[in-house]
DNA sequence: GTCTATAGTAAGATAGAC
DNA sequence: GTCTATCTTACTATAGAC
């Protein structure tokens, strides 16, 4: 097996009071995140077993029961993290956009898919994992769920497109088309590759999204 | 344990010649798929046990693993089947309206799409199944290769789009909006909902093949 | 909070008779 | 080809010391 390093060195941790404790455990938290992360990323979320992650970030089974609950709660909060940022910068986009002056809601939406798919490449890493569609049970459906919910917010901003019935399908479509650019964005060579893919992305959304 | 069916009854397989012998393989095969379709689609690849086949199917573990080699394998079988048919079926399709007389390449298009999404309804329980997302490891990769080579070839037929990157993107939004309006049509509740679907689908269709 | 050691369970896969 | 019975492995999850 893998030799570990000695924890509880002389002065690191225990006697210590309050902001050192958390520090602690933050780095706990934080190093198994990253090993997971790698190793799921690498074999897929079955193939991963409890035992690599373990082995990979120097935390203890343990530890990880404490923290996360399992396999399926270490997935799942990575998977929080990365949403929460990507609704994050999202939002943030189309408040800036509105600010300078912008009204044209197609102009928003395009501003916060761009966004969106800013983030596909920055944590490119992450994109490839969740995009991979492997997952724990369910996890398909609740990242469906969300990405409805996501564009059915947005959709409201392109209204006037014919009947019910086209705009479901179009929303369908919209979700749809950007969760599979964030997959080719974050999977492009290079930052040229993936600006181009943005651009052209952004090109067709408009073409979606102007009345037949 | 579940009762099981006696075999062997007289006059039944063994001592048969040629064709009867297949016949008894081929029904045992066929209780093995539609077993497995049922329980995967109900459960999951992933939450689907051995065991439940085999119990539902009322056919041994040994023939199980006889024949398809495993879970995965029966699976694949499974996939094997279904997209056999939405090929066969597409590509009729294109011939058909070939010979009829239709030249323009986006209907032709258009008509192979059409047979696709119409498999996708007939089929439906397999298409909700397959296009669930959960498979055997490495499945995920093995759809979407699929879907591209797929994709590939019909895009031959939409020409003149620009530069080759926004051929690139535009093949790429084509398999992804065929994928998920196949999904959308698998889960409609009727099949006036799903023509509707599918006539909706088209005319999107049909807006993002037209050069912008 | 973190660790080691171990319990418990379930599942996939195989062996060999018929 | 089909069946029953069994094996083996691997992995999640817990218990309890520090």
């Amino acid at each position: 097996m893998a030799a570990m390093r000695t924890t509880n060195q002389p002065g690191d941790g225990r006697a210590e009071t309050g902001g050192r404790q958390w520090a602690r455990a933050d780095a706990t938290r934080k190093a198994l995140l990253d090993a997971a992360q790698e190793i799921f990323a690498d074999r897929g979320y079955a193939d991963t077993g409890i035992a690599e992650i373990v082995e990979r970030s120097g935390i203890s089974v343990g530890s990880l029961y404490h923290h996360y609950g399992g396999k399926a709660g270490i997935y799942l909060a990575l998977w929080e993290d990365y949403t929460a940022e990507q609704e994050r910068q999202a939002a943030l986009a189309v408040v800036r956009a509105r600010k300078s002056g912008e009204i044209d809601p197609i102009a928003l939406f395009i501003a916060g898919a761009r966004a969106f798919l800013d983030v596909c490449w920055q944590q490119r890493e992450a994109s490839r994992l969740f995009q991979s569609g492997e997952g724990p049970s369910g996890f398909a459906l609740m990242r469906r769920g969300r990405a409805r919910q996501w564009i059915g917010q947005n959709s409201k901003l392109l209204r006037g497109h014919g009947s019910e019935r086209a705009a479901q399908v179009l929303a369908l479509v919209l979700t749809t088309v950007m969760g599979e650019a964030g997959r080719e964005v974050a999977a492009a060579e290079d930052e040229t590759e993936a600006l181009e893919i943005i651009d052209e992305i952004c090109r067709i959304l408009i073409r979606l999204s102007q009345p037949a």
